[in-house]
DNA sequence: AGACGGGTTCCATACTATGGAACACAGGTC
DNA sequence: GACCTGTGTTCCATAGTATGGAACCCGTCT
């Protein structure tokens, strides 16, 4: 697989450790993580450090160095976010074959920031950028449940009859939002459309973001509660990714491999 | 210096010419800038993107992979700034001996980010998060000559007789902050305290910082023009370092080398 | 003092990285 | 079509670099 790299190879695996560990790892994690003789780690993280890779706390405990700081200074946090999302978003559309959407509140608004399409003729078209009444989308019933949207004010606009009518309906549901897990929409934004979002949640822990797949109804509703519990396990993962440490939700049957980059090969 | 490090001294080269680049460099922009044989390269390049160090864009250009992806987004931006100003920072304490401020904008609010603390006992305090009307303070200037915070409302605060009175001459002393580069107070938001500020352009070009001293005014007033040109050429040097590709000032007298974390020794 | 954990430095050795050359491939040019 | 030229990857014998065991250093606990 890799040729006349291995030195490389050791101080990308200790690089990678160190960038997603949750709790910065001391030289001694990092030499038991890797199995690497310790004369070896010391000299590959000392040259690590050197060229501002990692650098060291006042405790001797590695954390990712200068150089991304650098890099994360210079770039747009948004599409770091859905650089980091890109490959869940795949995994889901894969395994439902729906339009999956990734979707942040900016002022009041919920704005699309990243979409995978389905790969059904019949689908949610591209959304990024396009502005719905978030009551209406499960995407935006979710940022209301979790506080990451202030709530509206209560002539609701209503595109469809299924619309929820009034502020006090829409509270009772984002009640069942929280208590499922995962919010619903169906019709209430255009007839024969429905959706299921759950919460994103970052290193803070605050929800400030929604995962969601949408299609047509009658492909969505009959595993809407799979589907619910599908994106919930997947928002919980990417969660993880962004730091968040709300416990993950635990054993997912089928646990596809190969999606995080983590510790590599 | 290194030892038992060649190769990955070599591959931490690349990547940080990859990271601090303005454009993704090629292939061949890499092998000249560090004069490596073609075939070392192609090893090492490909072993870092194997790692999610590096990732290459359709054109086959180097750009920085999934691992800083993931590190910006668990990461608060405004920290990944700070620490990317530090050192500039560090070098305008050192070299004016003043108290040196980072404010960034926040809604209608200038709030200090950071902060590198007087070397004389009689300095500015530490202001960090601490409110001050933004017309009084050199910062908040800044930040008005620039279009990085609304101008402010016709009652303007006074904390002391030197503070300027009115929008209106507001909007005059701001023309001479554009003019000038930089911004000055003396005595407007309190009695003997004095400021010096100038704009940092985030990659988009746009203000989004200022970088300022402050001290008191019988120390400053003397050297203000000075202190001045000095800040532009930090800032000017400081929004470089986060991408903005406006026109480097040119020839500072003195710079200093090893400030700039780019390409290692 | 003595023992221990954590980390760095030393050094002979073995194995890994190296770079020149050959190769592969994609455009250009005639 | 034949022939370059530019870019990048693969091969392989060799040199030289990374390796890891052992010695060492240092602070802390007993």
């Amino acid at each position: 697989m890799s040729n006349g790299t291995q030195s490389i190879d050791r101080a990308a695996e200790l690089l990678s450790l160190v960038v997603h560990a949750d709790e910065p790892p001391a030289f001694s994690d990092l030499v038991d993580e890797t199995g690497l003789a310790r004369s070896t780690a010391s000299r590959v993280l000392n040259a690590l450090e050197r060229h501002h890779l990692l650098e060291r706390d006042n405790d001797g405990a590695f954390r990712p160095g200068p150089m991304f700081a650098a890099y994360a200074a210079r770039h747009d946090p948004i599409d770091a976010f859905v650089r980091t999302a890109k490959p869940v978003m795949a995994w889901l559309g894969e395994r439902t074959g729906e339009t999956v959407n990734l979707a942040v509140p900016h002022g009041s608004a919920v704005v699309q920031v990243a979409q995978v399409d389905s790969t059904y003729l019949l689908g949610a078209v591209n959304w990024v950028g396009v502005d719905v009444p978030p009551h209406c989308s499960a995407l935006g019933k979710v940022m209301y449940a979790h506080d990451a949207l202030p709530l509206p004010d209560d002539p609701l606009e209503r595109p469809t009859d299924r619309t929820v009518a009034d502020v006090a309906s829409l509270k009772r549901e984002l009640a069942r939002v929280r208590r499922l897990g995962y919010a619903e929409t169906n019709g209430e934004l255009e007839e024969g459309l429905a959706g299921v979002a759950a919460p994103v949640r970052f290193r803070d822990g605050q929800v400030r973001a929604a995962l969601g797949i949408s299609g047509p109804d009658f492909r969505l509703d009959e595993s809407a509660k799979d589907l619910g519990d599908l994106l919930v396990a997947e928002s919980a993962r990417l969660s993880h990714l962004l730091g968040s440490r709300q416990p993950q939700l635990s054993n997912q049957a089928t646990h596809q491999p190969g999606t995080t980059q983590a510790t590599s090969a």
